[in-house]
DNA sequence: AGGTCGGCCTGGCAGC
DNA sequence: TGCTGCCAGGCCGACC
């Protein structure tokens, strides 16, 4: 699934490619990928529009245009961003939306599973629209184990359930939660707000560590993710505990399990990520 | 208000 | 072989 070392990924190679382009044509295939605004008006909207740059916050890639707008894509569980040098050769499977450049080359965005969504939002707009779903960028000067524990104090949701809400920190899903937690060790159930400062500092070095791996290896494709070449990423070879279960743990030699927290397939070893318990409110004196 | 859960969506695969 | 039914999960809205 696309989280902050894929989209990031995806970002990196577009950047360059993209920077100073026009967007001649884009075409809108799919409703569902526009909605609620209508496919013809969004594409009439970017079609014409300068390229500035492309960005990213959170799992959002940020396609900036000249103008002071911004489209808002989201590739969710299956969607792909691709670069496209010859759009006749290439297979148009999924394809949701086209976008052609000047330079003849083509932006598909392509998504088995259509859940994949664009926004094109004035930049003031899109500000509050982001500040509204996301929290601390992993990578900014703002995120440290005090600012973590901020976040935590007082939750008694699971790590695991905290680490996948967006608005703590922005871009960790389902895979890097598993292994930042495992990196921290630190039990997915245990309550947010039973860390403690070790657990912390342990915690923002396994998030960190978690997403540089992922970013090294250009991401991991289970199964659809693609970069924007359409190649396949290695960070699946790299996983410690993820989709590992019944395999030893790489730390202590223990079996891996998976169990369910908030719906999401969760990997940990039991042998050697601790269950913290909820701590105890502070008697009044 | 914080936490949990179901719905969105469909390809792929297990099981018969 | 071919059909059915279930699973995957990011995000959001409904609910407790």
């Amino acid at each position: 699934m696309p989280e902050l070392p894929e989209v990031e990924t995806i970002r990196r190679q577009l950047a360059p490619e993209v920077a100073g382009r026009v967007v001649r044509r884009l075409d809108v295939l799919d409703p569902l990928w526009s909605r609620p605004v209508d496919p013809a008006e969004l594409g009439a909207a970017v079609s014409g529009r300068g390229i500035r740059e492309m960005g990213r916050r959170g799992k959002y890639l940020l396609l900036r245009l000249d103008g002071g707008e911004t489209l808002a894509m989201h590739l969710r569980m299956t969607g792909n961003l691709l670069l496209v040098e010859d759009g006749e050769a290439a297979e148009a499977r999924f394809l949701r939306a086209r976008f052609e450049l000047d330079d003849g080359r083509e932006l598909w965005f392509t998504d088995a599973r259509r859940f994949g969504q664009a926004l094109l939002l004035g930049d003031e707009r899109l500000e509050e629209h982001l500040a509204e779903r996301l929290g601390l960028e992993p990578f900014s000067e703002d995120f440290t184990p005090a600012a973590l524990g901020e976040m935590a104090a007082g939750r008694s949701a699971p790590l695991k359930s905290f680490l996948l809400d967006q608005k703590g920190v922005a871009g960790v899903g389902n895979i890097y939660a598993d292994e930042a937690l495992f990196r921290a060790s630190l039990h997915p159930l245990s309550p947010a707000g039973s860390m403690r400062s070790g657990h912390l500092e342990d915690l923002h070095e396994g998030i960190l560590g978690a997403l540089r791996a992922g970013l090294d290896e250009g991401g991991a494709s289970i199964d659809d993710y693609r970069d924007a070449r359409g190649e396949r990423g290695t960070m699946q070879d790299e996983f410690l505990v993820h989709t590992r279960e019944g395999l030893a743990c790489p730390r202590c030699g223990e079996s891996i399990r998976r169990i369910v927290v908030s719906g999401r397939s969760t990997y940990f070893c039991p042998g050697c990520q601790v269950r913290l318990r909820r701590r105890r409110r502070r008697s009044r004196l």
